[in-house]
DNA sequence: GGAGGCATGTAACCTGTTACATGATTGC
DNA sequence: GCAATCATGTAACAGGTTACATGCCTCC
């Protein structure tokens, strides 16, 4: 008969998102959401649907508490805090090592197999690729002036920001460029 | 109460990566396994616990169906090839736009909050990913040198390969560069 | 005889997305 | 009044990973 699995050596990556931001700062669900769409998106995405539930087990088990609400505000809206033990699980994950992303490129899996269809088709599929990483690499450009100035910030906390942002920077960039020679290829081979 | 769902958008994605080998050579489950790993590993990945049910399933219908084995082979392995059906599903997938990839990258995360626990982890981290970035672009090299002679090729059917390939080369590229600063910058800021 | 690769599968389980549902507030 | 945004949640479901289970074949 089957024996029950060892405890998996999975987990939620949205635990971590959580008390990390919420360490930062206290924060409802919903600016949980906005800021990490606005600062870690290009590398990070949450759904709502996997936020709130999360949110609800962490307080449950201690990780993380409702901030008491100043009467004057009853909008229905649940602000979070880190608690002490919130804080020792998040330390204790920075401290693992990361586990590599599993990638799943389904544009290169469709031009991998161009030859088995219209050729045309993935030339499509490629221009768009190109403008969606230019418009995500130029909204990354103006979060750089905008917020960083432009420049390498001296201070530490904004530092790792920035270094995150310049990931985005290059790895688009490279992308792009990719995109472009592939394009060009393409439009040789059909010429 | 709740409605039922409507039909989902979202689709296995480990069905198009099937026929797509398959329409290139029949193959056992094992070998499409070894394919896969051998010339997309770099932008994807099937496990073999979803490879073999899937496989059940396109054959129950009808889009794979089993290579009659030579009776000299008495191995259990099992062969499949692609039908007419499975091929017209292949040719509608190419022609769909592709998904745009949810990135989640564990490691951009935790160098974000590295701030919260021990820069010398995040470091350390960075120095890993690192060295595993280098071993998979040394292992593209490898097969750029000795799959296409280290030279775009001229027939199509192996231009998509190379493509494909380049866009690790590029990318790697692009990430290595980038965690070689962010090291050189986290020693300074520890000194 | 044992290690390692070939070969096929199942079980358990969690993750995370999409769609649904609801309502308040703010600005035009 | 209406649209957009703020705000919180649940239901349904598929997707996919890990671990388990089994056994053959080949080479040393």
């Amino acid at each position: 008969m089957p024996m029950r699995a060892k405890a998996s050596q999975r987990q939620n990556r949205t635990r971590p998102a959580i008390l990390g931001v919420l360490a930062r700062c206290p924060a409802t669900g919903y600016e949980i959401r906005r800021h990490i769409a606005g600062t870690l998106g290009h590398f990070w995405q949450e759904s709502m649907g996997q936020l709130y539930p999360t949110l609800a087990a962490l307080a449950r088990e201690g990780l993380i508490r409702v901030v008491d609400k100043p009467s004057r505000d009853d909008r229905k809206r649940i602000r979070y805090t880190l608690t002490r033990a919130g804080r020792a699980t998040l330390e204790a994950w920075l401290a693992q090592p990361p586990a590599r992303p599993i990638e799943r490129n389904e544009m290169l899996l469709k031009l991998f197999f161009a030859d088995l269809g219209r050729l045309d088709d993935a030339e499509r599929h490629l221009a768009a690729r190109l403008a969606d990483v230019r418009e995500q690499r130029e909204a990354l450009q103006t979060r750089e002036r905008e917020v960083f100035g432009g420049r390498e910030p001296r201070k530490p906390e904004l530092l790792l920001g920035w270094l995150t942002l310049q990931y985005g920077l290059a790895v688009f960039a490279a992308q792009m460029k990719w995109c472009e020679s592939v394009l060009d290829r393409l439009r040789r081979v059909e010429a």
